[in-house]
DNA sequence: CGGGATCCAGTAGGATACTG
DNA sequence: CAGTATCCTACTGGATCCCG
């Protein structure tokens, strides 16, 4: 049931937490999720993604750009037209993902469950 | 290939992040791990996560408890006792999270890659 | 349409000193 | 030993306006 030969060590630790963290922001995963399935403007992600202003949406894509997890293709017409996919790369992370998904379907109401127990405690 | 029923929904994406989001901080994964394979008290818990300062092992600790993923055992001696174990739903975080450490130890490098190839070209 | 440039509030993280 | 209290800085996230 152990695996052994993963989190042993500290540096192990510290790299899953830099991982977490990145990928751990508001809005990463969602957008990540929305280009799962086909790639879409910005607009259009702006759309697929509520609630995000296009503030975050630019900076969230800059991020996964420049870590190599998404490609922005431009079309030079008027008005422009920017496309944004997923790399072969980006993809490769939403498995690990999927598993915390699974993970935070089944016990994210467990947590908040807890957080009300705990807190009228005191 | 793809698993459907999982980060299709909206809601999915933003439990996914919620999730994130929570073990996505600096400290909790590696305290989560520093007590993956037996109890420890807070300065023993101090060492093993090195560089955190005693204020963060405290917050950690206190928002892992009230997540119900740690449980706190006081000994009333002098001077005091206080251990510290994962609950059996803290330990079922980490088996997702396994899936994203293997991912992270496997791919970390690339996004370092990624982000000075990026940087270089600008 | 797809951003960039500013400004601003709130929180995360850290250093240090003190306490039962 | 195991915290609490205080203070400070940096970064995250958001709102708004402007621009090619």
């Amino acid at each position: 049931m152990d695996v052994p030969t993963l989190l042993d060590a500290p540096q192990d630790c510290r790299q899953v937490s830099e991982v977490l963290n990145r990928v751990g922001d508001k809005w990463t995963m969602q957008v990540v999720v929305a280009l799962r399935d086909q790639p879409r403007r910005f607009n259009d992600l702006k759309r697929q993604v509520g609630g995000i202003s296009q503030q975050m949406l630019t900076r969230t894509l800059k991020t996964l750009e420049r870590d190599g997890m998404v490609e922005r293709t431009v079309c030079p017409t008027t008005p422009p037209q920017v496309e944004y996919a997923l790399t072969a790369f980006g993809r490769s992370l939403s498995v690990p993902v999927r598993e915390l998904a699974r993970w935070a379907r089944a016990n994210l109401a467990t947590i908040h469950d807890n957080r009300r127990r705990y807190d009228s405690k005191r």
